[in-house]
RNA sequence: GGGUGUGUAGCUCAGUUGGGAGAGCGUCGCCCUUACAAGGCGAAUGUCGGGAGUUCGAACCUCUCCACACCCA
């Protein structure tokens, strides 16, 4: 093996032999267990929040594989309508041309091509993470049998009445031309205005106050264009009178009615209302209650339309603003303007203004689906981690809006709907079958619908369709119902609410028995990885490592605003002045696993990684020191006498703890705490302990061949088992070394990945072998702290002397005297018995029993005095506290019997310790 | 305004039915000891956000306040 871990010459060739090996596919007749992927976006890449996901998702997998199941884990993307059809139109944009121009079918040619590309992206970026996935069964949510289960869902929802069309108010995008739903909007506080325009009062009237004009306030003055009302609160008793009467709309000279409606606040603004039915979405409501007309002003591209003054026609809605706002004033209508916050509604693609526009699409009615996908969560046939995102998916789902699922755009599932010429529409899955279903005429000409459904729509049929359904497929019976779903919190309404819907609906099963939701990765700072602020990192970065000048140049590249790119470029400068060197997909997936504690978000730390790299290079080099010592020996693969020392049955036992602690971590979705028992396993007991303490046996001229094969074959046995234990979390440094080491441990396989995973043999705890290790432990430490806080170098053997110590003290003394002399580095070991004089010495307690370190030439008696005082300290602070807690009558009286005699037993062996530090002090001080 | 979450060592975070405050990184000291300097050994470091309460006992339970983050209106 190479002396340093190299994962860049590993972990892509042993992920060819796999995937090439077809390991990846379900196999054996094991329970079934399933992991569907969330289909990432096609025309993106994969990014943190992807590889902290597929870490999770594939220790998962493998594990549950390594465990003999009949493993799947699905693979796909998503055709993400919106976001593709832009990027496309963008690179047409850069040749002149339009979408448009080229036409629908030439178009999506072009979104195809696209495709080709892009997805090949991800699934490349998917196999230097090591994802597991059955490449076979990959999916795209436009292939053709997605298709078809899109239209066989749309056409039966329709059948029974739950898809309907209708004109509503809907969430437009004036430049994107389609409609998008309430999740694809974001309102952010933005600074604006508060106009107060006059309304003149019709047929004279006037105001209590004897004015003849109301004041009301808006964010939005051209919309006037489109009042049909102004409203004012049913019990503001300063327009009670007013209520019935009318108002001349000054520049359009309508006459609309006042009006009486509990929308209105009457201590905002002036308590009076304009009302823009067409416009905006509560007054949408209050236009609905008093039956006003609906006026629309607005073209597809939120110009003012021809419904309007001729004045304001063809005006983009920000320039009619500022006239109707200087028309106001120039007719003296203008009270005044007032800064104020209000919340703008942006689209997440493209951050146009967002304007609510009456127009006519296609309905989901929620409430019959929605129903079901609550029980389901309520009655835990869905269990969601952490169990409180529960109730952001309750409180979403029971005040569920219709969902709105026709969007304007070309590139996605057209809607298998078909229009006459006068208007009707049939739905069906193609014309022939609408023409039979609704024994149409054959002249009669049709055109389908020209829209396309919601991507979420699609992905909603993930989990089922992905199987093959609307057939019975048997994949689908097998992995139909997956077993977890990992997914950040961001989707729980756009994709996990909707697929628990759907799934219900048409298989009468969950989608997933469990929802793992992960926090979300942010930059080092805290803040939210994004393109705009150019703090993204990219997982393959820290695999393969980039320098800094090609970091600056990825962050920065496409960035419109030169001012971004100047600031982005300085703080990559300051955060990664050394660029990101290449810390490998395992390292970087152990990482991630070791920071998923209970969902919370995470700050990416590079220590960390740096950190986890390392530890891939301690697991390296620990195998290179059991290779040396194994290869070519006998380590009893084939049977043949074997004498296990305590070291030997010491490690035998803790990795029956380890395995423990990993699998219920698993078992509870505590990955940080499942790799923290790897770690802590590997690195501070079989590398610091284990180890060390195999050398003076190895070294051992006189060991007999039995107690060589006892070390060797526990050294690979335990390295075999630790691989196969972490080989979910850090899939390519395992199977390296396991090649190697599976030979010697006498196991058989083609690979690690379909190795059992390790279970606790309780038979294999030796709980005397951890006692007499743990006393062990206690001596070498405490020379060890002499040692260093006396400096005395680790290479100066020492003559020691143990007083005070009992029988079992002795007889452990006698078994571990090679262990100690290698591990302490001590030349002798003099046994005193109680009271029996020593030479000056420096003391460490172990039990009873002192360890007796001579100071003659070696120690400097203020120095002893000194460390000693700090150890008595130290015992005292904690006795003074447990006396507190024993001299207090109600807690002996109250408190278990069990914890109160722990205490007693702490309380006596601080005294002791306590009363030897001081006799030891006495003793030195005397002198 | 309603809701959720977070606040523990310099930094990033654990802390599982309330019972001795932990890890990694960083820091300091010593060491190239035949697996590993991406290492070994040793050490230092905390009013557990503030306050009040329940309890024999609170980082943990209750209340309240503060700060930050996110979601919804």
């Amino acid at each position: 093996m190479e002396k340093t871990y190299q994962p860049q010459s590993i972990e892509q060739p042993i992920y060819q032999r796999w995937e090439d090996q077809n390991y990846f596919a379900p196999s054996g007749t094991g329970t079934p267990f399933s992991i569907m992927i969330p289909p990432p976006n096609v025309t993106g890449s994969l990014h943190m929040g992807h590889a902290f996901q597929h870490s999770l998702m594939d220790a998962m997998i493998r594990r549950a594989r390594m465990q003999g199941k009949r493993t799947l884990w699905q693979p796909g993307s998503d055709h993400a309508g919106i976001a593709t059809q832009m990027v496309v139109e963008r690179q047409l944009a850069a040749q002149n041309l339009t979408r448009t121009e080229l036409g629908r079918e030439k178009f999506l040619e072009k979104v195809w091509e696209w495709k080709g590309q892009s997805g090949g992206t991800i699934s490349d970026q998917m196999r230097v993470l090591g994802d597991s996935v059955d490449w076979n069964k990959e999916r795209f949510t436009m292939d053709p049998g997605m298709s078809a289960a899109v239209q066989e869902v749309f056409v039966r929802l329709y059948d029974e009445g739950i898809i309907y069309r209708g004109q509503r108010l809907v969430n437009w995008d004036p430049k994107l031309h389609t409609a998008i739903s309430d999740l694809e909007v974001l309102s952010e506080e933005e600074n604006g205005f508060m106009w107060h325009f006059r309304y003149p009062l019709a047929d004279g009237v006037k105001t209590a106050e004897g004015k003849d004009y109301i004041v009301v306030a808006t964010t939005r003055p051209e919309t006037m264009l489109g009042d049909s009302a102004v409203a004012v609160a049913p019990d503001d008793e300063r327009y009670a009178d007013l209520v019935g009467k009318e108002i001349l709309l000054p520049l359009v000279d309508r006459r609309i009615p006042i009006i009486a409606d509990e929308y209105v606040d009457k201590e905002f603004g002036t308590g009076c209302v304009k009302i823009t039915p067409a416009h905006d979405f509560n007054d949408y409501e209050v236009g609905k209650r008093h039956n006003l007309p609906m006026l629309n002003i607005f073209t597809d591209d939120a110009a003012i339309n021809n419904d309007a003054p001729e004045k304001y026609r063809g005006l983009d809605r920000f320039d009619a603003r500022k006239v109707i706002v200087k028309d106001f004033e120039e007719l003296g209508l203008l009270e005044k303007i007032d800064d104020h916050k209000l919340k703008v509604p942006r689209s997440e693609r493209g951050n146009t203004v967002v304007e609510p526009y009456l127009t006519n699409q296609w309905y989901v009615a929620v409430e019959s689906l929605a129903k079901p996908a609550i029980e389901a969560v309520e009655n835990g046939d869905i269990q969601f981690v952490p169990k409180q995102w529960e109730n952001t998916y309750f409180a979403w789902m029971r005040d569920l809006q219709d969902w709105c699922i026709s969007r304007q755009l070309w590139w996605g599932h057209q809607i298998p709907a078909w229009y006459d010429a006068e208007g009707n529409f049939y739905v069906g899955q193609d014309e022939a079958t609408v023409r039979a279903k609704y024994n149409l005429a054959a002249d009669l000409e049709l055109t389908q619908d020209e829209d396309v459904l919601d991507t979420w729509f699609s992905s909603a049929l993930w989990t089922f369709a992905t199987q093959g359904w609307p057939e019975q497929t048997e994949d689908l019976d097998l992995f139909g119902e997956s077993d977890v779903l990992v997914t950040g919190f961001d989707i729980i309404f756009f994709w996990v609410a909707r697929m628990i819907m759907m799934t219900l609906k048409f298989t009468n099963k969950v989608p997933f028995k469990t929802v793992y939701i992960t926090g979300l990765i942010r930059d080092e700072r805290g803040d939210k990885m994004s393109k705009s602020k150019g703090n993204v990192i990219d997982p393959l970065d820290l695999i393969n490592g980039i320098d800094l000048d090609a970091l600056v140049a990825k962050r920065t590249y496409g960035m419109m605003q030169p001012r971004l790119a100047e600031k982005v470029e300085k703080n990559t400068r300051e955060a990664y002045p050394e660029g990101m060197p290449a810390y490998g997909t395992d390292a970087l997936r152990f990482t991630l696993c070791s920071l998923a504690s209970g969902g919370r978000d995470i700050k990416f730390d590079l220590n960390r990684l740096e950190g986890y790299r390392n530890f891939c290079n301690k697991i390296w080099n620990a195998a290179r020191y059991v290779l040396m010592n194994t290869e070519g020996n006998d380590c009893a693969q084939n049977g043949g006498e074997v004498e296990l020392s305590l070291a030997d049955k010491w490690i035998i036992s803790r990795l029956q703890h380890a395995e423990d602690a990993v699998n219920k971590a698993y078992d509870t979705h505590r990955f940080d705490l499942a790799a923290q028992a790897i770690y802590e396993f590997m690195w501070h007991e079989y590398c610091d302990w284990y180890l060390e303490l195999s050398k003076p046996v190895l070294w051992d001229e006189n060991a007999t061949p039995a107690q060589l094969a006892g070390t060797r074959c526990t050294l690979v046995r335990v390295l075999e088992a630790f691989l196969r234990l972490a080989h979910p979390m850090m899939p390519f440094i395992t199977e390296e070394i396991w090649q190697r080491v599976a030979p010697l441990a006498g196991q058989t396989g083609e690979t690690v990945m379909t190795q059992a995973f390790p279970e606790t043999e309780a038979s294999k705890i030796d709980a005397e072998a951890e006692a007499d290790v743990e006393w062990l432990k206690g001596v070498i430490e405490g020379v060890r702290n002499i040692r260093g806080e006396m400096n005395i170098a680790p290479s100066k053997p020492l003559e020691i002397f143990f007083r005070n110590g009992s029988a079992q003290d002795k007889a452990r003394m006698e078994a571990n005297l090679a262990f100690l002399q290698k591990l302490a580095k001590i030349e002798s070991i003099t046994w005193l018995e109680a009271g029996a004089e020593a030479p000056m010495s420096a003391t460490a307690l172990v039990g009873e029993m002192e360890v007796l370190v001579p100071m003659a030439g070696l120690i400097d008696k203020e120095a002893e005095l000194a460390r000693l005082q700090k150890e008595i300290d130290k015992a005292s602070k904690d006795l003074q506290r447990i006396e507190g807690k024993l001299g207090n009558e109600s807690f002996v009286a109250k408190a278990p019997a069990a914890v109160v005699e722990k205490e007693k037993a702490k309380c006596e062996d601080l005294k002791s310790v306590v009363a030897k530090l001081e006799e030891q002090k006495a003793s030195i001080e005397s002198l």
